[in-house]
Parts: C-alpha cells; structure tokens; sequence
DNA sequence: CGCTTCGTGAAAGTAAGTTTCATCCGTGGC
DNA sequence: GCCACGGATGAAACTTACTTTCACGAAGCG
C-alpha cells in the first residue's frame, strides 16, 4: 500500500489503550472486534496467543495481525508486551499502608508489616534528603584523614555505633568501640589532635554519649555527632552534626525507624571513605571477605 | 537430610525482579548470566526473542527456557509478559541514582548519599511485599509461646541477631544472642520442645549458623532462618524460612542493604510479638525506659 | 577407576506468528 | 444484466520463535 507521508502522532503519547479506542471507528469490523476485546481487558489480552485472541474475535490471525499494524505496531509479539505494560500502569497501588503512623490495636501482621516497611523506607529517604553533603564531606576528610576513629553509643545506638566501628575496620581504618562507658572514657582520654570520635545517640540526650564526646573533644579531637534532634545537648559538644529523619513518636515503634536511618547515615559515611581509596579499601575488603571464607558451606554457589 | 515440611513463602508475591535475583544464587553459571541480564533491563529482556536474549547471555535458547522454569514460569513468552508489566510498574529512578547497584567511581557524596538511600530504602520496602504474613504469623506464634529464644548470628548478620535479642528482652521475653560459636552451640544443646532457635545469615551458607542451628532443631526446638536467598543451605536446617530482599551484588553495597532488610523483618517480628500482649509488652518498655531516664540530660525534654 | 549426576548446547520437533493468495462481496461502469 | 474493480477476509503456505529431546563432557562419589 501506499502510505502517504502523513503528519501525526506516530508515537500515541497518552495510553495504548486510549489510542486505540480513539482508532477504532476507522478500523474494519473483523478488526473492531479485535480492538473491543483488547480495549475491554488488555492483560487478557496480553496472555493470550494470537490464535487463541482471533478466535475470540471471530476471526482469523491475518486480521489480528492487520489490527496490530493498525494501531501502528510492528506485530503481535510487541502489542502482546505493551499491553502487558499498559496493564500494569493501571493498576493502582492497593494502599494498605498506615501512613506515618502508629499501629492500631487490632491491625493483622501483613498490615503491620506494611506500616512498618513504609516507615522504615521513609525514614531512610528523608535522612538522606536533609543530609547535608557538605557537612558529611568533612566528616569523610576526618575520618580519611584521622589517626584513629572512636565510636560512642549507648543501647540500641551501641549497635550502630558498633557496626560502624566494624565497617570503617573492614577497610582498614583505626576504628574502636566501646560497649562500656568507663573505657570509652578512658579512651577518649588518649585522642588527640587528627584523631576522630563519633557519638551516635537518637534523643541526643544520651549522657554517657555526650560526656565521652565531650572529653574527646577537650583532648583535641574532631567531634561528630548523629542524632535525631538538631538542638539536642549532644550537639554542643560536636565540631559537626549530622541528623536523621526518623518521626517516630510513640514507643511501639521504638528506636526501629531511626536506627536504620542512622545505618543510612553510617553507610554513606562508610562509603564515603572507602571511596577516597578505592583500590585500598577493595584490597582490604577482598582480604576480609576471603578470611571467613571457609565458614562458608557450598563455595558460594547453592544448590538447584 | 530427610526434608521435613517447611515453611517458607514459595509463590512470589512481592516483584518478579526481586524474586529472580533471591533465586540467583541457586542457578547455574548459564543461568545466571540470563538472570542477570533480566534483572539488570527487564524492560529491555522482555522486548527481545529468545534467540535474542540466548546470545546475549552467551547461552543457548535451552538454557534460557530452563532458567524461565527455574523462577517459576510456564515459557519463555510468560516471563516476557511478566517482564514488561514489572518493568511499566516501577517508577523509573531518577537518573542520578544508580539502581541497584555500583557507585561509579567519580561519585561525589551527594550522589552517594542518593544512591545508598535509593537502594537502602528499596531492600525494605520490596522486603516487605515478598514477607509472606502466614509464615511471619507461625513464627510469631513460636516466639511468643516460646519458653526461650536464642538467636544466632555471625558477621554483620551478628549485629541483627544481637538487636533481635535485645528487642524481645526489652518485652520480657527469655532471649539470648552468642558472639561466640562454642557457647552458642552449648546453649542449642539445652534448648528444647517449646523453645525457638532464630538463625540469620544473609548468604545462607555460615557455616557456624547453620551447624547452631542444626543442633537446636536436632534438640526439638523450631527453628527460623532469616537469609536473602531462600535456597541456601540454612533453609534445609529451619522450618521456618524468611527472606530478605536485597539485591546488592557488589562488595561496595556490601551487607549494607541486607542488614537494613534483615532489621526491618525483625522489627516485623517484635511488633508481632509485641502485640500478642501489648499490655504486658507496653508495660516492660516503659519500665525499661525509665530505668535508663538517669543516663539522659535535660529529663527527655530538649531544649527548644 | 568406573559410576552417576548435572549442566550444557545441538538438533529435532512443535507451536506461534506472518505472509501470500484466492475468494467473497459489494459497487459502479458499460 | 454483465463485467471489471477493490477492499475485506480467511485458508493455507511459510517463517520464525519456542520447546523438547538427546548426547556429550565435566564434576562429584563410591
């Protein structure tokens, strides 16, 4: 046929389904009936065959493969797809979630399930929104830079701060935790000048967490901070603050949405520093991996 | 090992994406080059044939229709279908963040934070679809009834293992958390019917996990795996299987992703054990809150 | 050292999709 | 009334895509 070179919308830029049923009347009936039934229920039509969808329409698959033409695909294989895709658009996310909030009393598992996975991932994204970069470059330089790292925290902080502690260890950074305040004290005793220490703390009210800071800081140390709460007391006694953003408010959902926004925050730091030496930070990385090793069953692979 | 009747979650409910990259780890190398470049375009794998996607993986068309069986599929045109509505679904991710993935090497710490948050706060949210509540629901039950909890754990898995431990202890549960593999395994020796033994390792394949928790259910108490990959050996050891769902792949993501979807599980779990008497669970967290309240400056109020 | 098991791709076989072509039917000219 | 003509349509031929079968080779096991 001779297609003239026609000026139109080749790309049908709303939904497949909505061009469509906009070609519809000019289409010729085998292939309206084709159209109808697409149109009706696209991810029907998607798991059909061609054969199976041109019985259904009462006709042949030579129309269905006109029709697809028609509606300016190359075949049936790619309607089959984009009407897949089209599909799938439509649906609309059964919003089950308990948005920002408490867990009502009678709520099932998968509802608290829901609850909680959104806030926790809300947590996470508004910790990274508000943190400033500038401020966490710094933070890296010390770190980087420093001759050795202390991380404070106490309860549930405790085992972030610990994490972070193994982490920046995995790189080969010089990096201490203490579960016990009295030696955490006795170390910050012993830093100095190019020496960092970071206090993690939620409330930032955290005594134990703000002393230690503060006697490292009094010996020359860089202070970092990482709290919940911009203002708290933890913050007067730090050279940088970084914050979190987890708004939990009642005690069910506990220190959970912000000790994994305070993971967030140790990750990005983490990642910071071993990007300033990549290839070190690799090496070392590799070293440790290898280490534990053979207390892996299977080598790595699993079974079928 | 006769293979008592497990449970864990065999549909996927949560995404395709996510469920294929679970499997990854139990196909073989053939498979795995398909797998990966499904999960690294799907949009893209759903628009080429068979043949097509076989050279790209440098496999033949077998391979691939075996590894469309492998992740549950009927055929080849299935996945494809499959594909192209998970792909319409997912918003596409602002290009500054790099999906699921590497950091390129000249990130600048903006972009980091992006990226980490990104993925960070996908592993818990697709954590979360593909937790199956029945399952979460009978392990819940366990621990509730349970007469005591140990939890095991190594590496970073550790770190979880040991707030798991503390979180029930925080509600009055009888639980416990072992650094260390000796006394670990001397304690699976005491447990018994009624008690519960929670195993967590990202990998499934610690082998000092997976020897502990072996003892445990060999002393006849239920045992729990929490892994990423629901076909590594710890399952063949627990009757109840949760899974994770994070899909980091290189060193640098680490267990970053992992530990935060291994956190938010558990933090499913506690909210559910909790709420089988919240009175009592209510009651325990504020007792032990207040005995903490000394340790904090500025009586809980902060300063405005 | 043979045996099995598993992963693999070549090739055969089947199904799906595409093209070709003859037919049908309505239309309009002679 | 008869005959082109042209578009719509489906049967059938054809091509491509998908699936199964099978044999080979490598890795693990007794």
């Amino acid at each position: 046929m001779a297609k003239s070179p026609k000026i139109s919308a080749s790309h049908e830029p709303g939904g497949l389904i909505v061009h469509i049923s906009g070609l519809l009347p000019s289409l010729s009936p085998a292939e309206q009936r084709v159209a109808r039934l697409v149109v009706a229920d696209p991810a029907d039509a998607a798991r059909r065959t061609i054969t199976d969808l041109a019985t259904a329409a009462e006709t042949s698959e030579a129309t269905v493969i006109r029709f697809c033409r028609s509606v300016g695909m190359d075949g049936y294989p790619q309607l089959r797809i984009r009407l897949a895709a089209e599909a799938a658009r439509r649906i609309e996310p059964p919003d089950a979630r308990v948005v920002g909030g408490d867990i009502p009393p009678g709520a099932d598992l998968a509802q608290i399930i829901a609850t909680i996975a959104f806030n926790d991932a809300r947590a996470v994204e508004e910790t990274a929104e508000q943190l400033d970069p500038a401020v966490c470059e710094r933070v890296v330089d010390a770190i980087a830079g420093a001759g050795r790292i202390d991380v404070y925290g106490a309860g549930a902080s405790g085992f972030v701060a610990s994490d972070f502690q193994q982490k920046l260890h995995r790189i080969g950074r010089t990096a201490f935790y203490f579960p016990d305040v009295h030696t955490a004290l006795t170390s910050a005793a012993l830093l100095g000048r190019g020496d960092v220490a970071v206090g993690i703390s939620h409330t930032g009210t955290t005594s134990d967490v703000i002393e230690v800071l503060e006697q490292a800081r009094a010996r020359g140390a860089a202070t970092v901070a990482l709290t919940n709460f911009p203002r708290s007391p933890i913050t007067d006694v730090a050279d940088f603050v970084l914050t979190t953003a987890a708004r939990e408010t009642t005690y069910r959902s506990g220190a959970m949405a912000s000790r994994l926004a305070q993971l967030t925050v140790v990750d990005c730091l983490f990642v910071g520093v071993a990007a300033r030496n990549r290839a070190r930070a690799k090496k070392a990385l590799e070293a440790t991996a290898e280490a534990v090793q053979s207390h892996r069953v299977g080598g790595g692979r699993r079974r079928a």
